[in-house]
DNA sequence: TTGTATTTATTGATACATCAATTATATTTG
DNA sequence: CAAATATAATTGATGTATCAATAAATACAA
């Protein structure tokens, strides 16, 4: 009773991992170095140059732990400078290096093409109503505002 | 040009963890002391319980090291028996303790009623939609069959 | 302006993901 | 049957997730 296959959640957990799998392979394929996430870090500092770790997490749904931990790795890697801030001294400020707008430039046709591959088939209705449902989701699970202010 | 939030995958993503969070927030207000990933092995092993180790990770998405790392800690936390496979000597016969068993039924009620949550306003329709969108997708990412067998 | 609260980020601990290499047992094939 | 192959599981290495505790700097209130 209750298979799992008929679970939403299952699906949307088998989609999304086999997902990354395909898109990782992909990237491992044309050369690139680097995992979705770390890619995902760098996209971000680079369409958002003055954001604060607190605010990439947020922005990537990882949390500040992770993002503290990957920035370190890209930073070893090169990818990533990484500097006091001027006028915030618990900040920090993020700055792409060239290895790391390379491999961006690089990426970008790998993600366009990973995603054109995986959606195909798939119509723009559809594709809006799974948009609407995810919307949902997360209204419904998202933190209640308390209530409780009788 | 081409935000996150139109991106599919990262809607995808973002749902699915929001969901994880708000589901194994309510394991623990539940006083169940166990992770929806532990939950998912003693709940397939439950189903199958003459499954493989490999069989298990191949149901719930995993790879077979997490699962054997999982089993581990399921064992150690009293929820699971592991003993060696009477026909098989690779194998291992995975069985629930009365603590395991234990735990399912206080996660049956929770597990449905966070699923009726997460999915409150959500039409059939749609959910059969989505159902669909992902199998589209699942196909499009899993690896075709090579067809250099001219 | 001193004290309190808030914000930004790090660190430690534990759990899970993924890949590659290895071990042990079974199965197949010559 | 012996050798080659396949299967079941473990282990090591590296990367990420999450929580809780901490440190440092800034903002705000009395």
């Amino acid at each position: 009773m209750e298979k799992l296959d008929n679970v939403i959640f299952y699906n949307l957990e088998k989609a999304v991992k086999s997902y990354r799998q395909f898109a990782q392979a992909n990237c491992l394929k044309a050369g690139v170095e680097i995992t979705i996430d770390q890619w995902l870090v760098l996209k971000t500092i680079g369409e958002y140059p003055d954001i604060t770790q607190h605010q990439l997490a947020g922005r990537i749904f990882k949390d500040v732990a992770s993002v503290t931990r990957m920035i370190e790795l890209l930073v070893t890697k090169d990818l990533l400078f990484r500097k006091s801030h001027a006028e915030d001294r618990r900040r920090f400020t993020l700055t792409l290096s060239d290895k790391g707008r390379k491999v961006l430039e690089l990426m970008r046709p790998i993600s366009l093409s990973n995603r054109r591959q995986a959606l195909e088939g798939v119509t723009e209705t559809e594709l809006q109503t799974v948009q609407q449902v995810l919307q949902k989701i997360l209204h419904n699970v998202s933190k209640e505002v308390d209530e409780k202010t009788v």
